[in-house]
Parts: C-alpha cells; sequence; structure tokens
DNA sequence: GATCCACGGGAATACACGGATG
DNA sequence: CATCCGTGTATTCCCGTGGATC
C-alpha cells in the first residue's frame, strides 16, 4: 500500500463517517419504505384492494412465494402508506371532538410469527384498531374477541393481512380460517405465505392469489447496491462483488443481505474501508444451507433467541450432543429440562438442526450435534444491537 | 381475582446395540 | 438366522404451576 493510500485511509478514518453507518438499512430483517424492484407485485396488491377505494371489501385473498423474494417488505410498505391515508383525510374533514366512522375499510396487519395464538391474533387486530394499547395479561380471550367485533361492527370493515402464515411455531392454516371465520362478516383477510396454491387448501377461501417469484439477478444487484448505500460508506461495495452475491443468492434477498451485513461487518471489524472479495467469500461460507429467515429467528420468544444467542458463541465440541450443549448453556437462569426442550423445539422449527453422530459408540442411541441454521454472526450483531437499544430506551 | 403462557419436570416412547433365545 | 430382551441414551409428549400483568 503507498503513503498515500495509508494518509487517506488515517484521514478518512478520523474525519469520515463510519463504514458501517446504520446496521438497520443492512439488516435482512428490515424492510425499506420505498421497496426495490417490485412495481408489478405492488400493482397487483393494489389492484386486489381497489374495491377498498370504493369503500367495498376485497375477497380473501393468498399472497405466496419463496422466501426472500420481497412479500413482506412490499406489504408492510404498502399498508403504511395506506394507513396513513384516512388519517389524513379525518383531520381536515371531521372535527376532533366526534368519533368518526370511516368511509372505507381499514387495514390491518398481523405477523402470524408473533401472533401464535388465538389471542395472540385477537390482541393483534385491536391493537391495530384501536389508539390505546391492548393488555397482555388479565384479559380473556373471548373478550377480546368481542373487542374486536364492536370495533369493526357497523363500520365498512376491515382487511386483516395476516403474514407468514403456516411457518413453524406461525399459525397454521386451518388455525387462520377459523379464527377468520370467528370475527364479523365485513372482514377480509389476505394470507401470505410460502406454500403454492396447489400445496394449500387456503385458497378454497380465498377468490384471489397473487404469485411472487425470486428476484431476478439483476434486481438483486440493485437492492445490495441500494442497501449498501444506504447503510455503508461510500463506494465501499462495488457492481462486481454485488453481481457475486446475487448469483450466490439466485433470487434469495434474504441470503444475500446476510452475506452484506455479515461481510461488512467483517471488514469494518479490521477497519476497511471497502468491501473485498474475501470479505464476501468469507461470509458466503458463514451462510448455513438452508437458511432460516432472521426476522423468523427475531421473533422468537425473548428466551429462546437468549439461548441461541449464548450457542452461537459455543465451541464446536461443546455443539456435540444436545447433552452437552444444554450443559454448557448452563449459566442462563433456565432449568436444564427447559434449555434441552427449546433445542429440541427449535430444531423442530428448523432454526437449529441435528445431525446424528456417526454410530462408533457403544451405548445407547447416539447423540446428535447441534448446528446453527440462522446466519451467526448477523443474528449476533442484531441480537446484541436490539438489546442495547431497549436498554437505552427502557 | 383473572388471565395467558413460559417454565419446569417427568412420563412415555424411540432408537441403538449386544447378547440371549428359539 | 430371525427375533426378542435388557440396558442405556435420545427424543417426544404432556400438563400443572407460577410469574407477570391487568
Amino acid at each position: 500500500m503507498d503513503i498515500k493510500a495509508r494518509i487517506r485511509r488515517r484521514r478518512d478514518h478520523n474525519a469520515q463517517p463510519q463504514f458501517i453507518q446504520r446496521y438497520e438499512a443492512l439488516s435482512p430483517a428490515a424492510h425499506l419504505d420505498e421497496p426495490v424492484g417490485r412495481g408489478q407485485l405492488l400493482e397487483q396488491l393494489l389492484d386486489y384492494f381497489d374495491p377498498v377505494f370504493d369503500g367495498e371489501l376485497p375477497p380473501n385473498g393468498y399472497v405466496y412465494g419463496p422466501i426472500g423474494s420481497g412479500k413482506s417488505a412490499v406489504l408492510t410498505s404498502l399498508l403504511s402508506h395506506l394507513k396513513e391515508l384516512p388519517a389524513e383525510t379525518r383531520e381536515v374533514i371531521h372535527t376532533s371532538t366526534r368519533v368518526q366512522t370511516p368511509s372505507s375499510p381499514t387495514f390491518v396487519y398481523v405477523d402470524a410469527r408473533s401472533a401464535t395464538s388465538a389471542f395472540g391474533f385477537y390482541r393483534s387486530v385491536l391493537s391495530s384498531l384501536i389508539d390505546q394499547s391492548v393488555p397482555e395479561h388479565g384479559v380473556g380471550t373471548d373478550s377480546l374477541r368481542d373487542q374486536v367485533h364492536t370495533q369493526v361492527q357497523g363500520t365498512p370493515g376491515a382487511v386483516i393481512c395476516v403474514d407468514h402464515i403456516a411457518e413453524p411455531r406461525s399459525l397454521d392454516e386451518s388455525t387462520l380460517v377459523d379464527l377468520a371465520a370467528s370475527l364479523p362478516s365485513n372482514v377480509s383477510w389476505l394470507a401470505i405465505g410460502r406454500a403454492s396454491p396447489d400445496q394449500t387448501h387456503l385458497t378454497t377461501y380465498t377468490g384471489a392469489e397473487i404469485g411472487v417469484s425470486r428476484y431476478r439477478r439483476q434486481v438483486l444487484v440493485d437492492i445490495l447496491m441500494q442497501r449498501a448505500s444506504m447503510g455503508l460508506a461510500r463506494q465501499a461495495l462495488n457492481h462486481d462483488l454485488a453481481r457475486q452475491v446475487a448469483a450466490w443468492a439466485d433470487g434469495n434477498a434474504h441470503d444475500g443481505l446476510a452475506v452484506l451485513f455479515s461481510a461488512a461487518d467483517n471488514a469494518a471489524g479490521v477497519g476497511q474501508d471497502q468491501l473485498t472479495e474475501s470479505n464476501i467469500n468469507a461470509a458466503i461460507e458463514s451462510i448455513p444451507e438452508p437458511c432460516v429467515s432472521l426476522s423468523a429467528v427475531l421473533s422468537l420468544p425473548a428466551n429462546r433467541q437468549r439461548v441461541l444467542r449464548h450457542l452461537v458463541n459455543l465451541s464446536p465440541d461443546e455443539r456435540e450432543s444436545v447433552n452437552m450443549a444444554t450443559d454448557a448453556l448452563s449459566a442462563l437462569d433456565l432449568s436444564a429440562s427447559t434449555i434441552k426442550r427449546f433445542l429440541y423445539e427449535m430444531a423442530e422449527a428448523g432454526v437449529i438442526r441435528r445431525v446424528q453422530a456417526e454410530t462408533e459408540q457403544q451405548k445407547g442411541r447416539p447423540p446428535s450435534r447441534v448446528v446453527p441454521q440462522f446466519p451467526l454472526y448477523v443474528f449476533q450483531r442484531l441480537y446484541d444491537l436490539r438489546r442495547r437499544g431497549q436498554s437505552n430506551h427502557p
């Protein structure tokens, strides 16, 4: 490295912003306010929602597509914009004292990963319908359902969009159908999931289906460049590297962003001001196959995430068996049997994988190695950031 | 006092293997 | 040889209890 470059590096390090400027912009679990490259899906969703603008309800619907194809990104962004519409008109038209009835159906977003029970579902719907916060305890499930009824009845209705349907640990299809049936008749739902229509019986209840295909390579390149420009110092990611990541990710934005995040984190750690091919390759190496969604991991109950966070730091030989991992995690203030049950449960959900040992030992059933199936470094960093954020703003 | 659900513990079941048995 | 049995470990299943919150 020549002297100029060395000097420039020192100067940049001191005078310029950090290499990683915004972790949120890089996070595979976060969505942009304006998603990139999904104009067609946006139009299809607007077509589907179109009756709402005439004060009518759309039919039940189903949006399906593979992981990392932008379903949640587009839907959450679209809903956040749509929800602003009635609020704007309300302020202008109505007096502050009168309780106004909206002239068109309202939009509700429910994440089935966090609303995993009937109680959670009603609670999520209700808290979206009213401004006040809804208690998590002390109120019965039936009472919540009745409150949803009183909120919706006599209005033009609501479209309830239920994301991440039929994933492990989220709401399954028949539960959704049952819950929806328990709501007033002026409610439509839009389910978002990964199963194609022939793999689900959900479509027997829907009047509209929207399929989403994986991102084309060039679009994924654009997404990576966009995120890099928002989250990293200038010129940190060059186009060729973005192309490499996109080629590897094969249309899966989640995995592509996980690589970008991981590579950037690594580069920042050793003071680079640009991502290199070896950063990218190392990051790619660190992504498991198959890779479970980080936002799914980050919406697990708190103590399960805590177990995973500590699992990340265990050495491989401490993960040689479920029992050994349980012992190694005993520093957590959870009982051994709970930790063990968590590990089995999360293996069931695909968050970790159990790999049966070669049958060498004599006695008993062979143990299983514990292998994380999520991007370790990215999870670690996001988990720690989130915790710090919470303790700053309790 | 009511409510939900995370925890914790333990029972039941599955699996692997060597050795005994028919 | 095929099957069963005993032992030891792994895994799954189930449910009561208590903490946290209203």
